[in-house]
RNA sequence: GGCAGGUUGCCCGAGUGGCCAAAGGGAGCGGACUGUAAAUCCGUCGGCUUAGCCUACGAAGGUUCGAAUCCUUCACCUGCCA
């Protein structure tokens, strides 16, 4: 089964940069093989640019090979070099904390249990062992700096403003992983997104001048929109976080259900496990009728349900439909209006503190500052139950209440907020 | 350690005493079009009790009727020299 994989991957458009990709079917053929991915914390929890990385190694685990999940406990403290520039150091407390957390979502998207049980590990076990000396000579003697300062982002990073050692020596780390887990078990391949490569790629130099033993790297390319921007930290408005109570499910399947077009295929490809046939079948409605957004449904779909699970989806998408639907607010029932509004950010407020619709857009968090709010509803993107307010004086009243208590408040097309009107 | 240049709003970047809440671009936000797309066009884009006031141009002081713009000190960055 396993000399499938590459064959996937490649269809799949996973694989941006490779080694000898004959040598490594030829591995991948010899039996279950090792393969791992690093995930470095940088912040409380994972992004949709790290799942792409997970699906790949849990799309190892199904073709019979065993994954490693990585959590960078050490190279966390250090940082990768950003093109954009030196990053601030985190608190060792505060790195560890989000290993702590990042550990716990890596555990959820691979399958830990049996002989083939993905293993999970943090590199901060062994490279905190690791001394001054030992650095220098063991991994520090095995680098070219020639090498190391033709990368594209150390680069950019020496014709801008620098960068300091500590980010210049991330890569050696990296290496030292992968010559670790080499050693350790056997593993023969790293992946990574197409960011990685020359990390990885010193990882297979040093394990062969350090083992005499041949590796492999193999990158991907990284979710990006139309604009070739990365996606995952910062799309749109906010990141796009695995973290519930960082990125609201329902802002999770939204995100997915407003792709454009020329990209909700690569995503299919990328994110989910479904067959080719399916994928081909989606493309093909999109290039036909894409008014019925059939590929961003499922993969919105596809999407809350491995991150959020089945029971959490369907409530994002029931209350996608009653928020969205053509039928009026008002004729929701109770039950479903409150599960709805359950869904999207609220907020409170008390009939006799006489709130205006500046008020309830910035109550409900719909808008940054008073102002904020004013600019929206003249510009005319401030919505009440789905009808327009342009007076910015404008008040609700008992009959605008739904079940007597709820406001749907809405800016622009999309960003939807429940207010509870309390009667005192 | 010395010399030179730099540090501007979310990002890039103009601005060298009043006309600067600060050009221009990007991102963001709203509108039109549409499909809760993309592209395009239009508008908007520090805060507030909004014809006014407050905060802001690395930090702190100072000069001046008045400073992002001048002076001093400090911090950081870049380059050259040692």
């Amino acid at each position: 089964m396993s000399e499938y994989i590459l064959d996937e991957l490649a269809w799949r458009g996973l694989i941006a940069q490779s080694t000898d990709l004959d040598a490594l079917r030829h591995d991948l053929d010899g039996g279950p093989r090792a393969v791992y991915g690093g995930f470095d914390p940088t912040a409380p929890s994972l992004h949709v640019g790290h799942l792409v990385l997970l699906t790949t190694l849990r799309r190892f685990q199904l073709a019979g090979h065993r994954p490693i999940v990585l959590a960078g406990g050490a190279t966390g403290l250090i940082g990768d070099p950003r093109e954009v520039g030196e990053r601030t150091l985190q608190k060792p407390e505060v790195v560890a904390e989000w290993t702590e957390r990042i550990s716990g979502q890596l555990a959820r998207f691979v399958d830990l249990d049996g002989s083939f049980g993905a293993i999970q590990v943090n590199n901060l076990e062994w490279t905190s062992r690791m001394t001054a000396i030992g650095f220098l000579r063991d991994l520090g003697k095995h680098f070219s700096v020639n090498v190391m300062l033709s990368r594209d982002t150390i680069q950019r990073r020496l014709e801008g403003e620098g960068l300091s050692f500590a980010e210049f020596s991330y890569g050696l780390l990296q290496a030292n992983d992968y010559l670790e887990l080499h050693w350790r078990y056997g593993c023969i391949l790293q992946l990574g997104g197409s960011d990685q490569w020359g990390n990885i790629v010193a990882g297979v130099d040093l394990i062969r001048r350090v083992m005499g033993r041949p590796t492999h790297a193999l990158t991907y390319p990284l979710l990006t929109d139309t604009q070739g921007r990365k996606i995952g930290k910062s799309t749109g408005g906010g990141g796009m976080w695995l973290d519930p109570s960082l990125t609201s499910p329902y802002a999770w399947y939204q995100t997915f259900l407003n792709l454009e077009d020329a990209k909700v295929g690569e995503y299919l490809r990328l994110l989910t496990f479904l067959l080719r046939e399916e994928i081909e079948e989606l493309e093909a409605i999109t290039r036909d009728r894409p008014q019925t957004r059939a590929a961003q449904r499922r993969l919105a779909e596809e999407m809350a349900l491995r991150v959020h699970g089945p029971a959490e989806t369907a409530r994002v998408i029931a209350a996608s439909q009653a928020l969205f639907g053509r039928g009026e607010l008002r004729e929701l029932d109770a039950g479903t209006l409150d599960a709805a509004l359950a869904e999207i950010p609220s907020a409170t407020v008390r009939i006799v503190e006489a709130p205006t619709i500046v008020d309830l857009l910035v109550g409900a968090g719909l808008a940054d500052s008073r102002g904020a709010a004013r600019r929206t509803v003249a510009e005319g993107g401030a919505y009440v139950n789905n009808a327009k307010v342009t007076d910015e004086g404008w008040q609700p009243g008992a009959s605008d209440l739904l079940h007597g208590r709820w406001l749907v408040v809405r800016r622009g097309k999309r960003q939807t907020a429940g207010v509870e009107v309390l009667p005192t």
